[in-house]
DNA sequence: CAATATTGTTAGATTGTACTAATAATTTGT
DNA sequence: ACAAATTATTAGTACAATCTAACAATATTG
């Protein structure tokens, strides 16, 4: 009924508007390398399946029916990785691709075996949380380390999607989800924080790294 | 580089082929359900690509590159059914359809870590050989049950491939790979056999059944 | 606010994978 | 050996998913 294509730009049209709630055809022909045309047209085609709400230059919105079918779909990407981590023994920098092709098996049975055999998880190795059977997602929305102070003491809860290379970054510095982090001091420059956390201290990260990791506040 | 499609039509054409060696479109047509001239026109493009022999009104054949491709395909396929079975608990008359799917990721690292955590298995849960990295597969030439007489014992030791059917009236008889089977009698009318195995006695396996079921002989 | 840039849409072509209908070649059976 | 049945092929259609080129609408900016 829905091919791996649609629920390609489904999830693609789920994650862009999930903020401001609407997109562009440019935008998403963008997130997906796809040319506009292409983009217009299968827009039309989801808006004709009701997954999509398309009137000709108004943004995209999705429908309930779309938002629902993208969730499940997140939810079989998300679960997905959390088996290839947990079960399987993958690094959490090597299992976005493989759960890419994965979220498109049909198969309730699989899915379900995969939650239960991972104890009902949350949220997936990157702490992104998983939708329920449902499609419900309860959102949580952490602070970006970016934005926190010196002296604050703060919880590693999750990445913000972005590259294999930060993950392995993180790696590299035992920068590990669940870390606590106190933030030894921000220069003034280019806001580089110098941080401790688990038995490193004064680690510095740019920036750059710090927008993408999300915190909770631990303690004053 | 290589389509599902093409990839089904592969497995297909080698599981046909490797008896004879060769096969006709009708047959294929009819193992997919596909109409012929479809199959034909794909038959022309898997030529092109040099993993078929193609030559009008002649049957068709596998390149040597067609039947490596094909078992690679098949070892994926064994691999994931065996997964499922060994280690995420699915009955061996669940997975079959779940592994047509998951034989199509592309992902070698998927497979050699599945490999790995099964142990590097020789069979799929069904007795069948799981090809090897290279696509070299060991056949070995089984007697099926049927073709057996009164007083053998025999070592039951793949089940042919069939319908789920069988698979579960197997369960329901608690007959699984590997028991010891001792032939009591058989009947001449309707080739019906009664066994002994495990604890249970004179089970009645109609010839049907004893088709399907591929034996090694054990002892006098 | 008009010119320019950006974004969105339409039209038309291409490729992959299917179909049906018509025809041709091969095989089978009498 | 010929007629009939079966199998294979060709031709033409359809739909999904992509593209480029051309044009239209909207947004940005001097
Ligand atoms: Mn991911
Ligand atoms: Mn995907
Ligand atoms: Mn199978
Ligand atoms: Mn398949």
């Amino acid at each position: 009924m829905i091919s791996q294509t649609e629920e390609n730009y489904l999830k693609a049209l789920f994650a862009l508007t999930s903020t401001k709630g609407e997109a562009s055809v440019n935008e998403l022909s963008k997130m997906l390398d796809i040319k506009m045309p292409t983009v217009n047209g299968m827009m039309k085609r989801l808006s004709e399946k009701d997954f999509v709400i398309y009137e000709s230059y108004k943004p995209l919105k999705l429908t309930e029916k779309g938002r629902k079918e993208a969730s499940l779909i997140i939810r079989k990407h998300r679960l997905t990785e959390m088996y290839l981590v947990e079960k399987m023994g993958f690094g959490w920098e090597e299992v976005h691709d493989i759960a890419e092709q994965i979220e498109h098996i049909q198969s309730p049975a699989f899915f379900a075996k995969m939650d239960e055999i991972l104890g009902f998880p949350e949220v997936d190795p990157h702490g992104s949380p998983i939708p329920d059977e449902n499609g419900k997602v309860i959102v949580k929305d952490f602070d970006r380390l970016s934005d926190c102070e010196s002296g604050d003491v703060v919880k590693f809860m999750a990445v913000k999607p972005s590259s294999e290379e930060l993950l392995k970054f993180l790696n590299s510095r035992e920068l590990v989800l669940g870390a606590v982090i106190t933030i030894q001091s921000v220069e003034l420059f280019d806001k580089s924080m110098s941080v401790n956390y688990a038995h490193r201290e004064m680690e510095v990260l740019s920036n750059m790294v710090c927008e993408k990791l999300l915190v909770e506040h631990v303690a004053k």
